[in-house]
DNA sequence: ATGGTCGGAGCCCGA
């Protein structure tokens, strides 16, 4: 079974990007980020004419949205309102993985603006207040059984999930504050890095690169923002990785690239 | 060299 994640950016105006993602990567289940529309607005008929005919979503005028397309059944379990905001920054299904059902949580974590300062950036405060709750949702038992977690997470972990360590340890995504507490989230779950799982810890790898470097390729300074992460239950299950750079040298692309993950069941 | 670019909404805000 492969599932993939990608921050789409406007699912709207990015469906040609999609429907050739779809064709070519053919994954079981796609989950979006930054939707970016009203659930009546979201393109549903493209996903079905491209066999995708399962779709959940959860959306909202502008900003944020989450959806999860799948060739399969879904079942719908929740959209929770982490931070009770009404920002639409979470979706779960359920889904028929070959070993049995795959519970799979789609996330879009606050980007948190510019400083890393919860006394002057209430958008900061409301990232780090999310990841505490995200927290205490993984210590209630959301890691239980078969689970995999998806998502632009909007933060970058690991020494080589940036370009550079030092030079992004006060820049909102690499600063210690937030990497302790999305650490935590990953402990308080026992949630498995799958990504990190096929790449190791001293290779760089990145999931996303600003639009605002004028060669991005050529600069590289990339971030690790978005994130499959599998409870125990499935760690068995890893099976193959795929980070599709490529993507972000499409026309008009998003800032973000698709990541595949292949389960064994 | 402390900027640079996107998208959506609606002439700025969030990323």
């Amino acid at each position: 079974m492969k599932i993939a994640t990608w921050n789409i950016n406007s699912v709207r105006l990015r469906m040609p990007l999609v429907a050739h993602f779809l064709k070519t990567a053919a994954p079981d289940i796609l989950c979006l980020q930054e939707t970016k529309c009203r659930d009546a607005e979201f393109p549903m008929k493209d996903f079905t004419s491209l066999g995708y005919n399962h779709v959940e979503i959860n959306g909202q005028k502008g900003y944020h949205g989450v959806a999860v397309a799948s060739k399969k059944p879904l079942r719908l379990i929740e959209k929770r309102d982490f931070c009770e905001k009404g920002d639409a920054r979470h979706i779960s299904v359920e889904a028929e993985g070959e070993g049995g059902p795959i519970t799979l949580h789609n996330f879009y974590v606050p980007a948190g603006g510019d400083e890393p300062d919860v006394e002057i950036n209430p958008k900061f405060a409301h990232k780090l207040s999310f990841l505490d709750e995200m927290k205490a949702w993984g210590e209630n038992g959301a890691a239980k059984g078969r689970v995999a977690m998806v998502g632009d997470l909007n933060i970058a972990p690991l020494e080589h999930d940036v370009w550079s360590h030092k030079q992004l340890l006060k820049v909102v995504s690499h600063t210690p504050v937030e990497v302790e507490k999305l650490s935590a989230v990953f402990q308080a779950g026992k949630w498995i890095d799958a990504m990190r799982h096929f790449v190791p810890a001293d290779e760089k790898l990145y999931t996303w690169w600003s639009y605002r470097a004028a060669d991005w390729a050529a600069s590289n300074r990339g971030r690790r923002l978005d994130h499959i992460l599998v409870s125990e239950g499935l760690g068995g299950a890893l099976k193959k990785l795929d980070v599709l750079t490529e993507a972000r040298g499409w026309e008009r692309p998003s800032d973000h690239v698709p990541v595949i993950i292949e389960l064994s069941e």
